[in-house]
DNA sequence: TAGATTGTTAATCGATTAACAATC
DNA sequence: TAGATTGTTAATCGATTAACAATC
């Protein structure tokens, strides 16, 4: 097994190469035994060079004339975004939106696998879904003995910094931020927080330029 | 009123833009009546100078040695992002993530209103949330009649691109897409796509860097 | 062979950061 | 006045795109 190294992949690769796996799994298996990255690049208004510049650092599969096998670059896609192992992760604050992601199945094709949640609020220790929600006290506990090394955020914005704190003091590598207040953490810990009022933002602007013109 | 120019606002700025909005609004208000770009920029891990440009494209507030009126700063920001004025948005597609969205209050505090949620499934017409839910069916008349522009979707990706295009024919000039897939939208239409899969990306590619150490 | 396609080097573009003059 | 701070011009950095040689 060749090992493509991928320690330079930049954000914004890492960011289009979930894209493209999406867009291969989506075709149908029988046509499209190959796939050309101009034929990709069309498909999701991208530039073509830039589609072959970013297989080329996943994947040594392209052939001149005949393309990529669609096949083996999925499967080079997924072995570079680290899908094809697992990862566990611990989530905090099962409101609406923690419990929408606890419960969305699709995580596990990421090789993201949720094994706990946990909340302050005694009511929904029980209810609940297919996984365990716990209280809060317990978490740094779970989080220690696991070794989980990804949380997920999902509290209001008042206790997250607090949350984040503690789950990096029992090893969490990697925190996946949902609530709106920017995080605080050492060196080598990586936050990604997803913030709604900055994609509102986007979409506020586009309607000012409609609108001007 | 000055009215300040934002039409050459990028991207990056407008993402950044909530965030200085959001942290200017944590501060306790008695303390904090001016505030530095640099102390801005430091409680957000960010470049002084970058912060000091953004504020600069959309406020006249700054002054030398005493650093922008916090009050009057909020005021810009909120002038610049749009969230002065109200704009009504439908959503399409009310599984859990859908019915989160139109539940969460929050987002009237962008100016982002939803007025309607639409879905195939009979049995969320009835229960559901503060506001109405109806029969997609529905739907192209509805927004073609309130002249609706902005359009959010969390249908399933296979109809996704469905639902897109016919929110477009309806007039929607904006799309707000959290289905896991490409959408082809004409020239003058946005499209700003939720991707999971890309935030994952980020995640396990850091934690295969701390592997690698 | 000619055409289609990859992969890479060089050029361009845009965003971030450094340097610095202006000023309360 | 001196120090802190803004705003802007110039320099740097990184990402995208163009040009082109290699090749099945």
């Amino acid at each position: 097994m060749v090992k493509v190294t991928n320690s330079r992949l930049t954000i914004q690769m890492l960011r289009r190469l979930p894209k493209y796996l999406q867009y291969l799994k989506s075709l149908p298996s029988e046509q499209n035994i190959t796939i050309s990255a101009t034929t990709i690049a069309r498909a999701m208004d991208l530039n073509d060079v830039q589609v072959r510049k970013d297989l080329a650092s996943i994947s040594n599969n392209g052939k001149p004339k005949v393309g990529y096998e669609r096949e083996v670059l999925i499967n080079d896609l997924q072995n570079a975004l680290g899908w094809s192992n697992n990862d566990d992760a611990v989530l905090v604050g099962t409101g609406k939106l923690g419990k929408t992601l606890m419960d969305y199945e699709g995580l596990k094709n990421y090789g993201l696998n949720i094994v706990a949640g946990f909340d302050n609020d005694p009511t929904v220790w029980e209810r609940s879904t297919n996984r365990s929600i716990f209280p809060m006290e317990k978490m740094e506990d779970l989080v220690s003995r696991m070794g989980i090394r990804i949380g997920i955020i999902t509290v209001p914005a008042s206790c997250a910094q607090d949350v984040c704190d503690k789950l990096v003091n029992c090893g969490v590598k990697a925190i996946w931020n949902f609530s709106p207040t920017h995080l605080n953490v050492p060196d080598g810990v990586l936050v990604h927080s997803e913030n709604l009022a900055s994609s509102i933002a986007l979409l506020m602007n586009h309607m000012n330029q409609v609108d001007q013109q």
